[in-house]
This record gives structure tokens, C-alpha cells and sequence, in this order.
DNA sequence: GTGAAAGCGCTAACAG
DNA sequence: CTGTTAGCGCTTTCAC
């Protein structure tokens, strides 16, 4: 019926048989190693073709390298993600790399596994979008294989890290909102349970970030943060809180898209209408925020961007490992949509 | 400053070491494996805590498993496929198996060098969700390595499939904008830009599924299909299309709740209201299609327990590889919300 | 510029 | 039940 099972993968003593030459020699072309004549290429090219050979990445771990980048994605249901993730595909297309994603790691312990299952991987690099690991636990695992961390606020010799500027993204939306008239803005963010790293993690800035822009507008008795998560439901439950306040906020501050959803449909149940009644903004400028049904004011941090440039600095730190580390962070920009506006007049 | 980098791997010979054991005893610890006494086992286990002794997958790789299944997901962006993810993520939570998405495969050539890239790192097993490659070649991996495909229409005896009826989930949708009085129900759909497959794949099948509900109710005359993309880009596209049709369309039946988002867009920006002027149907039950701000009417096809049955089939299929090949079809519901409601009087 | 040979860390036969 | 031994397919010295 169909061509019956293959009996044997083609290995590299196959191709060096056809070819006429070693085995040592396929290995130099494969890696494009230097000490090989154009001659040698051409016919060892010619072989893999003929035969079909594919390297085996399992025995290619053992000695060099095994061609794999692995990306830690925190919560693939974050529609901001698939964002950063297209920036390191795409930088990657036409290299050696192949990209795998770990995905959904609640937690530190789940991170720590998936990790870890990386690292027995023998991938080449990772990337770790918003780890909520100790800092010491991320810097040992920087000493075993080369990696780049992106989200956290965190300054080391040993990985790379590309960040948002999520202090400048808060007091875009603060200073808009007071620009519009509000005193009372709310914010909703998303609390750590790692104590171990809580300064550094984005969501936390965003809302020191807050907290800060606040103040400089003289507004500190104004300060209310509600602490949930970033999840539809998180907003959800965030908002219902704030919307039980006996003086309840004339605006929300969600620190993402995916809270903000949440929020706007807590208000609307509530029979609440937005702008009008009370303002929302969010974080992230998902595509979700630009769907005019929504139209949501957003903070673009430019997710592409960040997992382009968190790939460039990888494959960068893979050629030498000794390099400066370097830290890149990104200025986001505010993108006003419908869902803030004036407060309603007392 | 932070310790010193980590100078060589533990390995099996240290453990074996330590615990005063061969190699082969630990190798057969590691696997659960048959002819181990409990002192020993006792003895191993200490010797891997005491040393931190993890296995390298890339080692495992060469001779046995590599304790890894890969899933390839078509379109990351699309809200679906993390429900489908997470059911088989959490399935096999607690199993061995550790799980890696390759993301993004535009195409039949990147989906082919993908797939290829999973089998080179020997993977035990994977789950190719809606793969547009010719039936032929996913015969030809399968044959390679224990596969399950979801969501093609095909049989075959040599991989499992786990799909949803989407000839009866298209019909959940006709019948249901038939009963509210609608007779010029449009469809939108993905085009295959792969023939070689045409038949098989869910939205074509969805697309038949259209056709021949239309027929049942005798709307023949009336089937009109613009073919786009399930991609938010595509469905806006299709319902401008549609829109500017001389006899519009009461009602569009997006083949997936992304296309309908994009629809919704189009017509909003037409300053068409819904579903007064237009009823908007789609396709997976996504979060954003049950956001009220939304309240898409829209086909359940269970994403979680596609996940799930396909996590098992293929755990079931790696342990028994000459078993009977299943076929698990899932039957969609509908569930209604507010954007479908009777067409407009004329 | 080229190739022989020694492993990488693990598993699988096979003896004991 | 336990250990010895021979590879898995590739990369890497190190001779030539």
C-alpha cells in the first residue's frame, strides 16, 4: 500500500561511502568547517542529496551542537506572546536554528522542570519570556547554556535581556488618563507568588511604574491597585472589585490586553458603559485591542521587536560565549483607541 | 561571583559511582525497567539526588527514547490552538513525556521541514494539527515515527486521527440561520493553496458542510463562498467582498472565529450593525467569541478534548506501535449568542 | 587538505 | 537480580 517502513535512517558513514570519502569529511561539510576542498563539497552535497541524508540532532547533542534554540513562553493563551514569538521565528528563518517552545509554565517549580527539560535537551540557547525564577537560579542556568531573558528588569554579566520599558509604558497611560480629566485611576496587576524576583518582573514594574506617575501628579491618595493576574478572569475578578469601591475609580489601569478584557466585561455586565462612565486602558496592544469592536487603548511595546531582538542577541552569545552582556530596552509607545475618555461629570 | 560554571555534566558513570552499582542498574532504574531490586533502586535514587544526575535526552536519543512528542501548530495567532495545547499539555502532565511545539508552518515545504526537524531530533511521538501535506507523505512519517493528525479527514492505517464533524458543525450553523428566516447565507473559507490534500482538510470539509446544509433547505441557488484565509486579515477581506455584493448576504458563516473577528471589523466599518443589518456566525468557541463586547454565535468544537484524545491515542500508539489505528471524530455544538438574530425585513 | 580512531552518555544484548 | 560489553551517529583530536 504505502512504501513499507524504512528500514535504517541514513547516517553520515553512508554518505561518506557514496561520496568516496570519510566520514570525518561529510562532518566538516555539514558544519561548513574549515579544511574542506570546493571539489569535496560538491560531492559530498551530491551524496546527501542522493541518499536523502538528515543529520541526527540526538548525535550531533552529544558531541557539538545540536541546532536547537528553545523559547520558555509563560502562557500561550496571551495573545501578546504569539507577538514576540514571530519576532524570534522570524529572525531565525534562514539560520541553522530550529525553534521548539516549551510551553505553559505556571509557577516557579513548573519553570524550573521545563527548564530543565531544555538543558537535557542540549538546546544551543534559550530564550525565557518573563521567568519567575530567583535571579541566582536564572544566572546558574546562563552558567550551563547560553541565555537571554526577555521581560525582566535584570542587569547580569552572564545572560542577555531585552526589555519593555514598562515605568515609561505606565506613565504613558497615567499621563493620558490625567490629561483627560481622572484623579481616580485604579489599576489592576498581576501579583507574583515568587517572592524571590518580584522587583524585576515586568508586571511588577508596571504597576511601580504606576505607582510612580501617580505620585508625580500629586495623586498618591488616589493610588488603588487590585492584585490579580494577567488572564481574562483575572481582569474579570479585578475590575468587580474595583467596581464595588463606595467611591469607585473613573478609570482602570489593566497591566495587560488580555486583563483588560476581562475588566471590560465586568463593566459591561455591570451596565456600565465605556468611556463614558468609567475608562479602561491596557498593556500590550494586542491585536484583540485594535478589533474596533473593542478598540482599546493600548501600550505597544512592540512584541515583534523584542523577539527579534532577544533571537539576535542568542545567536550572538552562542558564536561567543565571552561577550559583554548587553541589555536592550525598548521605549513603548501609547496607542489611544475609544475605551478612554473624558470622566463622566459628577 | 555567582558560582563558577558548571565544569562537566553528572552522568550515568557517576551515579553508578557513587551508589556503588553498574551503569546498567541505574540505566535500568531510570527506566522503570524490569530486574531491579528495591535496595537498589533505593541506592540509585539517593545517588541522583545527591549528585542532581539528570539524564541527557540527546544521549537517550542515540539507542532508546528521547522522553519528547512535538506538536505542530499551523498558526500560532490563532486563539484555537492554545485549547487544543493545553489538552495535551495536560494530559500528559504527569507522564515522562516532555512536550514541544514547533511553531508556525506557512505551506506544505515549511510544514515538510518542520515535521523534518522533529523526527532528526528523534522524537517519540507527534501530533501534526491540520497539516497540509499530501496524505502520502504524512503516511511516509508516520511509517518514521508514532504520529496522530488532527482535524484531517483521513484514514489510514498507520496514524490515528482525532478531528471534529465539521460537516455537521457547518450544518449546526445553516440549520440555525435557516430557523431565524435567512435564506442568502454566505460562507467564508480557507483556501487551500495546497491541492494535493484539498478534500481532507477541515476547512474544506466545513465549506462542504455548508454546501450541502444549503441543499438540504433549498438554497442552492443561494450558496455563495468566498474563499480567504482563517486569519483575521481574511476575514475582513471576505466580508468586504461580500458586503459589496449587489444582493448582500443576510448572514455570513465565517469558517472560524478569526475570520469572523475580521468580518465583524468589515462591517462595523461599514456601518453595517449586527446582526440587525447582517448576522455573523463562526467557527471554535474561542475566549473572544464568548467576550459579551463581542457574543460571537459561533460552532464548539471542544478544543481541549481534541487535545486530550489526541495526547492519548499518541501515548497509547508509542507503547503499542502495531496496534489498530483509531479514528476519534468529535461532534460539535452550537452555541448562540448575539451576533445572529433574524434578517432584516426587506 | 584529508582520514583513522577515540569518544560523547546512554541503552540493549548477553553472560554470569 | 546484576554487571560487562558493544555500539547508537556524530564530532574531534591528531596524524598523515
Amino acid at each position: 500500500m504505502t512504501r513499507p517502513v524504512q528500514q535504517r535512517r541514513v547516517t553520515i558513514v553512508d554518505v561518506a561511502r557514496h561520496a568516496q570519502v570519510s566520514t570525518t569529511a561529510v562532518s566538516k561539510v555539514l558544519r561548513n568547517a574549515y579544511g574542506t576542498s570546493p571539489a569535496m563539497r560538491d560531492k559530498v552535497h551530491q551524496a546527501i542529496a542522493d541518499l536523502g541524508y538528515r543529520p541526527s540532532a540526538a548525535a550531533r547533542g552529544l558531541r557539538g551542537q545540536t541546532y536547537t534554540l528553545g523559547v520558555m513562553v509563560p502562557d500561550i493563551a496571551n495573545p501578546f506572546f504569539p507577538e514576540v514569538l514571530n519576532g524570534v521565528t522570524n529572525r531565525l528563518n534562514d539560520s541553522d536554528y530550529q525553534v521548539l517552545l516549551a510551553p505553559g509554565c505556571a509557577g516557579e517549580k513548573a519553570e524550573a522542570k521545563t527548564i530543565d527539560s531544555m538543558i537535557d535537551r542540549s538546546m544551543d540557547g534559550i530564550i525565557l519570556i518573563a521567568p519567575v525564577s530567583p535571579r541566582a537560579h536564572l544566572e546558574h542556568v546562563a552558567g550551563i547554556v547560553p541565555t537571554v531573558i526577555v521581560g525582566r528588569h535584570a542587569r547580569s554579566t552572564i545572560f542577555d535581556t531585552v526589555a519593555d520599558d514598562d515605568i515609561a509604558g505606565a506613565a504613558l497611560v497615567v499621563d493620558h488618563l490625567v490629561s483627560l480629566g481622572h484623579r481616580r485611576i485604579a489599576h489592576i496587576e498581576h501579583l507574583e507568588t515568587e517572592p524571590s524576583c518580584i522587583e524585576e518582573m515586568p508586571n511588577m514594574v508596571r504597576a511601580e511604574g504606576y505607582r510612580l506617575a501617580m505620585r508625580r501628579h500629586g495623586l498618591e491618595d488616589q493610588i488603588d491597585i487590585v492584585s490579580t493576574t494577567y488572564t481574562q478572569a483575572g481582569g474579570y475578578t479585578g475590575a468587580r472589585e474595583l467596581l464595588d469601591r463606595p467611591r469607585r475609580p473613573t478609570a482602570i489601569f489593566a497591566g495587560a490586553d488580555i486583563a483588560a478584557m476581562g475588566a471590560l466585561e465586568a463593566i459591561s455586565q455591570a451596565g456600565l458603559s465605556v468611556p463614558d462612565d468609567i475608562s479602561v486602558a491596557g498593556y500590550d496592544n494586542t491585536t484583540f485591542a485594535a478589533f474596533s469592536q473593542v478598540s482599546l487603548t493600548s501600550v505597544d511595546q512592540a512584541g515583534w521587536q523584542i523577539g527579534a531582538d532577544a533571537a539576535r542577541l542568542l545567536v550572538e552569545r552562542i558564536a561567543h560565549r565571552e561577550r559583554r552582556s548587553s541589555q536592550i530596552k525598548l521605549s513603548p509607545t501609547l496607542v489611544v483607541r475609544g475605551t478612554t475618555g473624558p470622566p463622566p461629570a459628577r
